[in-house]
Order: C-alpha cells, then sequence, then structure tokens
RNA sequence: GGCGACAUGGCCAAGUGGUAAGGCAGAAGCCUGCAAAGCUUUUAUCCCCAGUUCGAAUCUGGGUGUCGCCUCCA
C-alpha cells in the first residue's frame, strides 16, 4: 500500500514497525464547540483508513486524542460560569454523538489530555534535564534551535520561520522560535515541578501517543493545518525527549472550504455536522468527502451535496439479496480493483467507481455482486441498512390519508391493504390519493412486484 | 517575503507518457394503471504559450488564475 508521506513529500510504500501490526494516531478535537463538516472531513478520511487496514488483514490500534484542557475551553467556562471540566464533557458528549451519526468508528484509545499529565510532566523534565527545554517563572519552553531537524516536516527553512515568530506579551523565551511546553496557571492550572500550570498543546499529543502506543509509530494524522506548527513541535519533542523517531508516517487530509475559503471556527464561515445531517444523510456526506481524494480541497455547496445525495441513494439502493457471509470475496475481480485503488494512497475516487459498478450489476440481479458491494461499501463506512419510517412518521402518514380519504386508519397495514384493493379494482382514484397524501409527508409509495413498499424520501 | 497545492465536459471528480473511470444533471427508449426505483443508449481532448517525444491531460520552462501554511484551527 502505497501512503503519502507528508514529511518526505512522496508516496512510499507502507511497512509496519511490527509486521500485521499498525499503531495510528490522529490528532482530535478540541471540545469547546460543535464539531463542523471540516471535522467530518478529517475523522470520516481516518475512519476509512482505520477501516481499510483492518479489512486487509492489520491489527490496528487507533488512538485519538481529546484536548479537554485548553483557552478556549477556559473561556467559555469563564464566561458560562462553569467549571472547564464541566464544558469539555458536555462538548465531547456532542462531539461523539456526531461522530457516532457519521457513523464513524470509535477509535481503540480516546485519551483525555487532562488524564495524561502525568506522562507530560515526565517528558516536559526529561526535555529541560536533556537541555532542550528551559523554565521561566512559571513557564517551560522548548528551545527549537537545539533540534537540527526543525522546520523538516513543513518544509520551511529556519530563518524563513523566524521572521514570523513572534513573542507575545508575558512570554518569557529566549528565542521568538521557541514554543511552550507548560503555561504557568494559577487560576486553573495544575500542580508541577514549575509550579501552578497547564500544558502546551503540542506536547498532549507527543504524551499521549507515547503513552498509549510507544515512543516510535507508523501513523500519525491530522488536518494539513496541524503540520505547522503542532506536528512540527511533536517532532521536535518526542524525539528529543525519546531519542528515536517519532513517528513512520505523516498523513494529512486537506481542507473543507466554502466559497474557496477554508472552513474554521476562527473564520465564522463552518456548518457543523448536526446542522448538515439535518439536510443530509450521513452516507451522503461521506460520498461527498470520499468522491474527492483525501488530500484535496473540498468545496462545499448544495449544489454538490445534492449530487452527493443522489448518488448515496442510488449505492444504497442497490437492490438487495440475501447477504452471503460465507462468499470469500477476496478472489472477485471487484475486490483487486477496490483495493488496488484503496492501495493507491486511498484512492476512494476510484474505489467508488467499483462500489457503482456493482451497483448496477446488483439492480440487474447478478449473482453475489450485492453481497460484495455491500462488504466493500461497509470498507468506506457505508450504511446500507435502511431507517424505517419512525413512529411519528407512520403517525403523520396515517393522519395525512385519513384526511385525504376522509376515512380513519388505524396502521400503515390497513392503509396498504386498501390501496391493494383499489388497485385491484383499477380504483386509480383512491391509489392516487394515497401516494399523494403520502408525499406531502416525505413518504414514497413503491409498487414493484413485490407489492408495495413504504419508504423515507 | 518564505514554503506548498490546485486548474479535466453543465456541476462534482479519477486519470502521472499511448488517443479521457465514476457520480450528478440533461436527452432518447424500455418498464409502470400513473409514478418511484431500475435497465439501455447518449454528451469532453483536459487554463494559455513554448519545448521534449513517434506520441502528453500526464514530463520541462514560462505565463495566468485560485487556494492553503508561515498565529489558534481538522
Amino acid at each position: 500500500m502505497q501512503l503519502f508521506n507528508t514529511y518526505s513529500g512522496k508516496l512510499e510504500e507502507f511497512k509496519p514497525i511490527e509486521e500485521g501490526k499498525v499503531k495510528m494516531y490522529v490528532c482530535g478535537p478540541t471540545v469547546y464547540d460543535y464539531a463542523h463538516l471540516g471535522h467530518a472531513r478529517c475523522y470520516i478520511t481516518w475512519d476509512v483508513l482505520y477501516r481499510y487496514l483492518k479489512f486487509i488483514g492489520y491489527d490496528v490500534t487507533y488512538c485519538r486524542n481529546v484536548t479537554d484542557v485548553d483557552d478556549k475551553i477556559l473561556k467559555k467556562a469563564e464566561k458560562e460560569g462553569k467549571t472547564p471540566s464541566e464544558v469539555s464533557q458536555y462538548w465531547y458528549k456532542q462531539f461523539t454523538n456526531s461522530m457516532n451519526k457519521l457513523n464513524n468508528l470509535p477509535p481503540d484509545i480516546e485519551p483525555f489530555a487532562t488524564k495524561t499529565l502525568g506522562e507530560m510532566i515526565s517528558m516536559v523534565k526529561d526535555l529541560i534535564e536533556k537541555g532542550y527545554a528551559y523554565e521561566a517563572n512559571g513557564d517551560v519552553y522548548f528551545r527549537v534551535k537545539k533540534f537540527g531537524r526543525y522546520g523538516s516536516l513543513s518544509g520551511q527553512p529556519i530563518d524563513q520561520l523566524e521572521s514570523g515568530a513572534r513573542i507575545a506579551v508575558g512570554e518569557q523565551k529566549e528565542d521568538p522560535l521557541d514554543f511552550a511546553l507548560w503555561k504557568k496557571d494559577e487560576k486553573f492550572g495544575y500542580n508541577s515541578p514549575w509550579g501552578v500550570g497547564r500544558p502546551g498543546w503540542h506536547i498532549e499529543c507527543s504524551a499521549m501517543s507515547r503513552k498509549y502506543l510507544g515512543r516510535t509509530i507508523d501513523i500519525h494524522a491530522g488536518g494539513a493545518d496541524l503540520i505547522f506548527p503542532h506536528h512540527e513541535n511533536e517532532i521536535a519533542q518526542s524525539e528529543c525527549a525519546n531519542g528515536c523517531k517519532f513517528v513512520n508516517y505523516w498523513l494529512h487530509n486537506g481542507f473543507v472550504t466554502i466559497n474557496k475559503e477554508k472552513m474554521s471556527k476562527s473564520l465564522g464561515n463552518f456548518l457543523t455536522i448536526d446542522d448538515m445531517l439535518k439536510n443530509y444523510d450521513a452516507n451522503t456526506l461521506r460520498l461527498f468527502i470520499l468522491t474527492n481524494h483525501y488530500r484535496m480541497p473540498v468545496e462545499f455547496s448544495d449544489e454538490a451535496l445534492t449530487a452527493a445525495q443522489a448518488g448515496a441513494k442510488r449505492l444504497t439502493n442497490a437492490k438487495r439479496t440475501q447477504i452471503d457471509d460465507s462468499l470469500d470475496i477476496s478472489s472477485t475481480p471487484e475486490y483487486k480493483a477496490f483495493c488496488d485503488a484503496m492501495n493507491e494512497d486511498l484512492n476512494t475516487s476510484k474505489a467508488l467507481a467499483v462500489l457503482f459498478d456493482l451497483t448496477t450489476r446488483a439492480n440487474k440481479d447478478e449473482k453475489d455482486a450485492y453481497t460484495i458491494l455491500y462488504k466493500l461499501g461497509t470498507v468506506l463506512g457505508f450504511k446500507f441498512e435502511k431507517e424505517g419510517l419512525s413512529e411519528e412518521d407512520t403517525n403523520n402518514a396515517i393522519k395525512v390519508v385519513s384526511e385525504a380519504l376522509g376515512q380513519s386508519f388505524s396502521s400503515m397495514e390497513d392503509i396498504l391493504s386498501l390501496r391493494k384493493q383499489a388497485r385491484a379494482d383499477k380504483n386509480w382514484d383512491v391509489a392516487d390519493k394515497i401516494r399523494v397524501a403520502l408525499d406531502s409527508v416525505g413518504v414514497i409509495l413503491k409498487d414493484t412486484t413485490d407489492g408495495t413498499k413504504v419508504e423515507l424520501k
């Protein structure tokens, strides 16, 4: 399998450290607000990588942290008169809900920054002892210039970085490039050898990655905006503290843009996942994201989402047969085509073409096509199971049909059996009234050879 | 200023040297009481210029345009 490694800037053949096992770490969210489409893209992308690695037989340990100590959380807590932990717990739940709704698999390990403080403190101590870091008035900073490879990930010449670097008010850096490992914070802080304070953002990931996955890991992934400075700093800290290579493959996903601009909380142009899911289902969002290569920018538009919706419907509406669990799909040409695509640095767009081809063939009753489609589609995280009408939908439906025909029904079955009779009698007026009434509440009638079915639009 | 990415039909998007996957939308036909879904058929020479090559969307150089990172951000 080829993966594009940001560190080398090249496609590389993926070889795990330990045969058959993969340790992957993905930078998780800072929990203080709704997750938006940008997060959706990131976590769907890495969800697909996770699913695919498992699918091809790797034993994968997927670790995704939760940053629950951060300026923004504290700000929100102060503003709302809550404790930081109340704020982060609340938003963590929201985040988890959003991820579940997107059908993202939960990571194997989901550590919280505040629960990994011991590891962070020991790492910072280590860095000070080795001379890579220094304490200054309750803060601890990393000496960037002591790490010769600094800038390698982002390809930034260090002198250029220097010209952009600033020392903010209240900081005690030796050099503008240095970054904080620990910040003095007497109000919300935790005890440490340097007084009461809290960890810098970058050290969190280094510590959690080391604690749960080890000193050298296979894959570290995240949004492209994390390349500099976050991942650059992680490399510096981890490699100096651990004395060995930190990550073998650095993977980064591109952004979601809106009006050609990056969608982000700071720009305030974001659409939350929950809002999106009111208009489009999870399969639609997933298809929208996976039709693009993960490193390319994806431009959001309602037009594109509407197109994705139609495509997702086609895929998941494929004519079903019983899933044949005993079928070994690995010898099929579709499996090969799918894997060939995915092995090209996750060419999901190509992989989708295989799924659409299978869809057409399933619709033509080709043997095994649906089983293969289902199995491969699941690797991309599509959900084929249909949600039936909810009780509310059914009640609404019964109500409008009762009104339209001027008689009351007690169940959907009654309505369908009346319609069946009406059709048999060629009473098209009644049959069509039922269809129109149901359509008005978003329920579609399908007259098929196996009888009439009701579905949500 | 430094570093980097992208430009393919009406829209979205694969394709990294041999004559353009796929999805959506459109058109025609089949199926259907009507419909929905489905099936079949159908629509491009790849931002501009120059070059390398028997041959380039794909390589090189030069333009033009758009975006990202360099400060928190997936």
